[in-house]
RNA sequence: GUGGGUAUAGCUCAGUUGGUUAGAGCGCCAGAUUGUGGCUCUGGAGGUCAUGAGUUCGAAUCUCACUACCCACCCCA
């Protein structure tokens, strides 16, 4: 009987770790230059709190949240998506009464039951960031740099910054309506998947690649058109401070989100190295949400990156290199008895000062011994035998020129030392 | 949930119009005058040909079913 990974998920190991660790690495570097803490919250919540953050009737709660139910017969579910539960951390641990804005940021698993693709798994990881407590312009644009200068500083440039503002949720019921009364006109000129998404997502008729329909979508209202003077005043603010930043924007006036808490700002980062899934960060603010959850009336602004979409890019784009600058560990062998135990003390030694060492311990020939070195890239090596206990002097030798040194055992450490 | 594609060794893949013990490269293990790696050579281990039925004298190969993976729709990171 053999076992397989749940579908959808994924082994991360071998070479994939050295780049995701480079990716780890270079968020947390960035996250603390942004001044932005860490926040690690549970894997699950109580399922409550995302259908009242996300939107009941949104897809991600409808029908792609994994829930269960404990003994004692309370709903959880696994986080579809960290804001959630972020959110409740920030109310539920009274962070309002710390200093504004909050700037938290995670590295989390996150789960939804969807069918796998490209860039589309059950378990997938997100990094975001959330700014809690500033409704400014600027803090839009702040959260949005955080976002580029990650991609740019992995060496991914040719992304796209698509950005609108929905307003408030008046605005978006008001211009919903525009945007049906203009469709209404021409609703049986449509095709049949078009006609559906009228009834369910009227805004996903743009993304039709029918030529008729396309032709349609000619002269449609944006959602720029129906916002308030103030909602339009902050996505002007939100568009200069981008500008001041040096950060190129696309306005994307039909651009909308899959959760139901945002509120004025949308964004995302769009790349053509992946598939169809090509959003690598989503975002935008959440002004409502915190109130929404039971807490004072707090604005908001936060993102999600895909980590596998980000690594999807980084492949496609030759990112990804062999990281072999890092030197090799200090591989001791030995020969017979005596040598057997005094390598073994001598790489423990090597270990407790934090030397990377590998010894045999597995009976091999010093031939194998010395394969084995090989293929862990071991940067030296030591073989120690009857001769070597007898004397208490060694051989270090370089594995990359071949060249020895003579040294005494006690001094082996030493040696490292100031040679690392 | 709906489509399409794929499934042979740890990995990447051959396998002819159905024909006897199923193949290669890489990787792994061992050896090449026994205290030294990389290169080369030799040998070895490792497969119920995803699974289950069916057709046939005979199935990795043909048919059906099922499962998994991949891609797309939908939706999203």
């Amino acid at each position: 009987m053999t076992y397989s990974r749940p579908k959808g998920t994924a082994d991360i190991w071998g070479k994939d770790i050295a780049a995701w660790r480079r990716v780890e690495d270079a968020i947390r570097a960035l996250c603390r230059a942004f001044c932005i803490d860490e926040i690690r919250t549970p894997m699950y919540e109580y399922e409550e709190l995302f259908r009242r953050g996300i939107g009941e009737t949104t897809d991600v709660v409808q029908k792609e949240m994994f829930t269960f139910t404990d003994a004692g017969g309370r709903d959880y579910a696994l986080r579809p998506e960290g804001t959630a539960g972020v959110v409740r951390a920030f109310i539920e641990n009274g962070m309002s009464s710390l200093s504004m804005p909050q700037k938290l940021y995670y590295i989390m698993p996150v789960f939804r039951a969807e069918k796998p693709q490209k860039g589309r798994y059950r378990q997938h990881h997100q990094f975001g960031i959330e700014y809690i407590g500033a409704y400014n312009p600027e803090c839009d644009a702040e959260v949005i740099s955080v976002a580029r200068e990650l991609l740019f500083k992995l060496g991914i440039e040719d992304v796209e910054l698509h950005i609108n503002s929905i307003g408030w949720p008046e605005c978006r019921a008001k211009y919903n309506n525009a945007f049906k009364t203009f469709l209404g006109k021409n609703i049986d000129k449509l095709c049949p998947t078009c006609r559906e998404r009228f009834e369910k997502n009227p805004l996903r008729v743009l993304d039709c690649k029918n030529e008729s329909c396309k032709a349609l979508m000619a002269g449609a209202p944006t959602s720029v058109d129906t916002l308030d003077k103030e909602c339009r005043a902050h996505f002007m603010g939100v568009l200069a401070a981008l500008e001041a930043l040096g950060i190129d924007y696309i306005v994307d006036p039909f651009l909308v989100r899959g959760l139901d808490y945002y509120t004025r700002t949308v964004f995302e980062f769009k790349s053509t190295s992946l598939g169809a899934q090509d959003t690598v960060c989503g975002g935008g603010r959440y002004d409502g949400l915190i109130a929404e959850c039971g807490g004072q009336d707090t604005a908001s602004v936060g993102f999600g990156m895909g980590i596998e979409r980000l690594l999807l890019i980084m492949e496609e784009k030759g990112l990804i290199k062999a990281q072999t600058d890092e030197t090799g560990p200090v591989f001791i062998g030995y020969i017979g008895y005596s040598g057997k135990n005094a390598g073994a003390r001598l790489a423990l030694e090597l270990r407790r000062v934090g030397i990377p060492c590998e010894y045999d311990i597995m009976e091999r020939g010093v031939k194998a011994q010395m394969k084995r070195a090989d293929k862990l890239n071991a940067a030296y090596s030591i073989i120690i035998g009857d001769d070597e206990v007898e004397t208490g002097r060694v051989k270090i030798k370089d594995m990359r020129t071949g060249e020895a040194v003579e040294k005494g055992i006690d001094d082996v450490i030493t040696y490292f030392k100031e040679n690392n």
